[in-house]
DNA sequence: GTGCATGCAAAACGTTTGCAAATCT
DNA sequence: AGATTTGCAAACGTTTTGCATGCAC
C-alpha cells in the first residue's frame, strides 16, 4: 500500500501538478475508514476539510490514481463504483464475502488459487495478471436472523 | 439451464402473464449466440421480430427473470450490466478470464473452489450460496502482439 | 372485470465533459 | 509563460418510473 509521498512523486514523475485540492483528496483517501469507498463517499470527506472542491476533481483524481495504479475499481452492485487502495505486495490478494441480505462485504486475506492459476496458464493459455473472487452468502447476523424468521 | 416451459410454468406460479412480448424475449433471450448480453442486445434481437415492444418492457422482463433466477447479472466493466443463463446444477460454476487488452471473456468450466468454501464457512461463519471468480490477464492473440510491439 | 403488462416519454442515476478562469511549476 | 487543473453546469448513457391504455386470465 503506498503512502502519501510515494503517491505525489508518481504524480509529478507524470507531469501531473500537485494542487491542494488533489493533495487533500489523497489525505483523505488514505484515512478513510471506510475500505471500499464511493467518489461520493470521498467527495463528502474531502469536503469537511474544504468546501471548495468540486465533485468532477474528485472524480478526476479517482481516474488518475487508478491509471496509475494505486487504487483499484470495485463493483458491489450497489449503484456506483468503489476504489479501494491497492496492496503494495501485489500477490497479496484478497477475496469479498458478500452478504446477500445486508450487503456487508467482510475481506478475506490470503491467496487460495495458486493452483488454479497454474492450470489456467497452461491450459488456457492465458497470462494472469490479477483476479478477483467474490462470494456470495449469508453473514452469521441475517443467518442468524432468518433462522429465527420464516425464510422468504 | 431451464427451458422455455419450466420459465412460462414459474412465471404462471408467480401470478406473472404471458404476453406475446414477454414470450418472445425469452424465446429469444434462450438462442442468443451472445452468451454475455446486454439488455440493449436482446432488445434489439427482440424487434427483429416483433417491432411493437418497448425497450422498458425487455429491462421488466430480465428483472423478473433475475429475481426468479433464471439469469444472472454479470459486469465487465464496459457501460452496462450483462446477463446470462444460469446453470441449471448450482454446482456447475464456471469462471471467466477477461483480457485486459481487447476485453474478451473466455469461459471456464469446472469448480475449483471446494476446499476454499470449506474453508471460508468454517472459519468465517458465512453461509455460501454463490460465487464468482474472474481472473485479469492477456488472451493469447494480444499477448502475441504485445510481444510483437513494444510493451505499453 | 380485475389487475398485471405495455409503450411512450420523461425522470433519475452516477459519471463525464466543455469551458473560462485560476493555479502550479 | 505555458500547460494543467479547477468548479460549475450542462451533457451523457444506461436504467427506472409515471401514466394512460391494453391485454391476459
Amino acid at each position: 500500500m503506498a503512502n502519501e509521498k510515494q503517491i505525489v512523486d508518481a504524480l509529478r514523475k507524470r507531469g501531473n501538478k500537485i494542487t491542494p485540492q488533489r493533495l487533500l483528496t489523497i489525505k483523505v483517501l488514505m484515512t478513510l475508514d471506510q475500505h471500499h469507498f464511493s467518489v461520493e463517499e470521498l467527495f463528502q470527506a474531502v469536503k469537511l476539510q474544504n468546501t471548495d472542491v468540486g465533485m468532477s476533481t474528485i472524480y478526476r483524481t479517482v481516474q488518475i490514481l487508478e491509471e496509475m495504479g494505486f487504487i483499484t475499481k470495485r463493483n458491489f452492485d450497489d449503484g456506483f463504483a468503489r476504489y479501494e487502495l491497492c496492496e503494495r505486495d501485489e500477490k497479496h490478494w484478497h477475496h469479498h464475502l458478500i452478504c446477500l441480505k445486508c450487503g456487508k462485504v467482510i475481506e478475506m486475506q490470503g491467496d487460495f488459487l495458486e493452483a488454479l492459476e497454474k492450470e489456467i496458464e497452461e491450459k488456457k493459455d492465458f497470462i494472469i495478471i490479477n483476479h478477483e473472487l467474490k462470494v456470495y452468502g449469508y453473514c452469521s447476523d441475517c443467518y442468524a436472523i432468518m433462522k429465527g424468521d420464516k425464510f422468504d
